[in-house]
DNA sequence: GTCTTTCTGAAACGCTCGGTCCAGAAACAT
DNA sequence: ATGTTTCTGGACCGAGCGTTTCAGAAAGAC
């Protein structure tokens, strides 16, 4: 997974992926299908991961939890490069249906957590609120990889979320 | 540049290439350096073009300035798989800092184009608000590769909108 | 016409890719 | 120790990649 996060699918060779595994190629088709089997599964568990992880983010922040989600998606520090399932859905979505459904259901859940997170009792009615917290921070994605200064992307969260706070 | 546009960089093939030039490989490599040098240019001659359309829509829009880009950012009628640039930030910026550089730029540019079409008399003071708009138009790029409805990313800008809206 | 320059189709180059194969090492049971 | 099963290093495969090369066609100059 780490490997296949830094340098995308196609990037990533069978020698990245033996080597950061400690595993001989015989050992690597005795255990896994093919390179793309091992790939969906990687997806899987980074998506099943990083949602536990902002769960948890939301859960435990102090103050507002919507800003710290947002903090969390925005700048995965630790995270190679950027997040997992968006550099896949930008690279293989569109060619890839099974790459598609896991992004489709990662972002939803994504969303249904900004809402719970902005009203817990009836997040339904703030869904498209929820929605518009996660395409910003996605978007900010973007300006990090390409190199705009952290501190210019904060602004802009901070920004946004004033405004768009209730 | 159209069909890096549909494949992205790593996925295009020389046959790609020459094929949709008419061009013989010889050829091709007698006009252009390599598949490197064709693929910045093609970056640039993008980013140009797509400057210019935006700042047209900016300029033409009747009603809300703003509503309109989002609208084009967001759904790029006709463009085969999304922005080239920001597919190509997150394929290549963060190993190529040429590209990151044409990247950033494009980014830039468009940030500039919403600031002004917010406040023509001091788009300094919107810059933020400029940069959120475009950060979220963006983001939703994802949600439409991933193959999110359109009615759904739609009402997510719009609630966006309204909300940002001065 | 002929000479010169510019172009181009096709073959080939060296390399890397994902995936397969198998002789033999390692582990285990008896 | 022996027989059986499980594993693995490294060679190998066919295919595709970006790039180079070059004989010969096309075009132009005179």
């Amino acid at each position: 997974m780490r490997v296949f996060w830094q340098k995308g699918f196609e990037a990533t060779s069978l020698d990245d992926l033996t080597g950061a595994m400690g595993l001989s190629r015989s050992s690597f088709y005795g255990t896994f299908d093919s390179k793309q089997t091992l790939f969906l599964r990687a997806l899987e568990h980074y998506s099943r991961n990083g949602l536990r992880n902002l769960k948890e983010v939301a859960d435990t922040a102090e103050g507002d939890a919507v800003a710290a989600m947002m903090q969390a998606l925005s700048d995965p520090n630790g995270g190679p490069r950027g997040c997992l399932l968006v550099n896949c859905i930008t690279e293989l979505a569109p060619h890839d249906e099974r790459v598609a459904a896991i992004g489709r259901r990662h972002l939803e859940s994504i969303e249904e957590l900004f809402a719970r997170a902005i009203d817990p009792d009836n997040p339904d009615a703030v869904r498209d609120r929820a929605s518009a917290y996660s395409s910003l921070a996605i978007g900010t994605l973007a300006l990090r990889k390409a190199g705009v200064p952290a501190d210019r992307i904060d602004r802009t969260l901070q920004q946004a979320r004033s405004v768009l706070s209730p």
